[in-house]
DNA sequence: CTCATTCGGGAACGATCGCTCCCATACCTC
DNA sequence: GAGGTATGGGAGCGATCGTTCCCGAATGAG
């Protein structure tokens, strides 16, 4: 019924995720979202309601994607788990400096913008958070019962360890630092976990 | 010569930093300024130029105060150079606690908000970075040559590893993580240097 | 005291903010 | 074809943005 969308829904929620992603919440206004997204503001308000909404599908769309991928990259499938992990962190502080460089990760950005302001927001912050807590405990776990990692090592300590440096590596890319420091932190993160095998 | 200032010009300077430390640049408007160092949009633009200049000043001001107060606290000063740095890591992710929580470090906070956009900004973000950086180094340093840290420790990875760390530990307290989990974080952060004492 | 100078207070500038409304247009259903 | 419906385009809403200007008040210098 009645005359069908002159552009791609998902299509404007990548653009959004991008300008949101690069500028912040705050920085990023209606117009700017529409000059991006080739849609006016009416086409806009009609099919995202309004701007936080669209700012919720797109933080939505960057965990469906962008932290889904990182998720599975964590997936040992059978690879080392040293060598996953550390792929895995080269791969988080170079995969948005491909082309533009400093885009860091939209939901660390986002979550320091916005710290525990935003109800909502902060949901989908935590959520995000807690999948790449879970991946990280589950390589680990696997790297313990195969025998790559010690096996006294504190799991739920090296778990915390591991996160909280990926998010001062996001933080850092971001930053613009330079890519050999951040790959001496991570290889010093990784023989933090021991040195069985 | 002239009517003199009603107003403490430093105090204003630490009501802008607090509010922009909160909220961020963005998010700051010129109006809750005023309201804030309770002075008017003229008195505040005569006083500091404008806003970008007094967020300048509001940076330089914490440099001067919460980050030089931060780096003393790492100057081991004959104490064991672990508990030096345990009590300083749990410091910075609890001092910001005292009343109100969640505001992290301004200067991250700002780092990833404005990542490498602005100049100025940026040179003065990348000072404080150095400053902790050397400070650690420091107290590595001497750690290693007292006999509290290995002897074969690795200075710069375990500097870039620990100063990782502390950007991801400002965010997860931003965040309004658990202390406790930041804790273990810590612990497995100063675990990670080593075994000798 | 006089005067030059800077102050505090506040109105108001143009621009932009997030958002709404209107209408001709184009499509699906019947 | 006719009718109902959601679309794209765009003017424009009130509010707020960063900033400027003006004016009476208060002060130090001569």
């Amino acid at each position: 019924m009645a005359r069908p969308r002159q552009f791609d829904e998902q299509d404007a929620v990548i653009r959004a995720t991008d300008l949101f992603w690069r500028r912040g919440y705050n920085a990023t206004s209606v117009r700017d979202l529409g000059a991006e997204l080739q849609l006016t503001p009416s086409s806009l308000y009609r099919t995202f309601t309004d701007k936080h909404t669209l700012f919720l599908r797109a933080l939505d769309h960057y965990r469906a994607t962008d932290s889904a991928q990182a998720e599975q990259r964590l997936d040992a499938a059978g690879r080392p788990v040293r060598r996953v992990l550390r792929d895995w962190m080269l791969w988080l502080v170079s995969c948005a400096s491909d082309g533009e460089s400093g885009r860091g990760c939209f939901v660390v950005n986002t979550a320091t913008e916005l710290g525990t302001t935003d109800a909502q927001v902060r949901q989908r912050t935590e959520a995000a958070f807690e999948v790449t807590r879970q991946a990280l405990r589950s390589l680990l776990r696997e790297g313990r019962n195969n025998g790559e990692l010690p096996t006294d090592l504190d799991i739920d300590a090296a778990v915390e360890l591991l996160f909280t440096t990926v998010l001062g590596l996001r933080v850092r890319e971001r930053a613009g630092h330079d890519p050999e420091r951040l790959a001496t932190a991570i290889d010093a993160a990784i023989q933090a976990l021991g040195s069985t095998r």
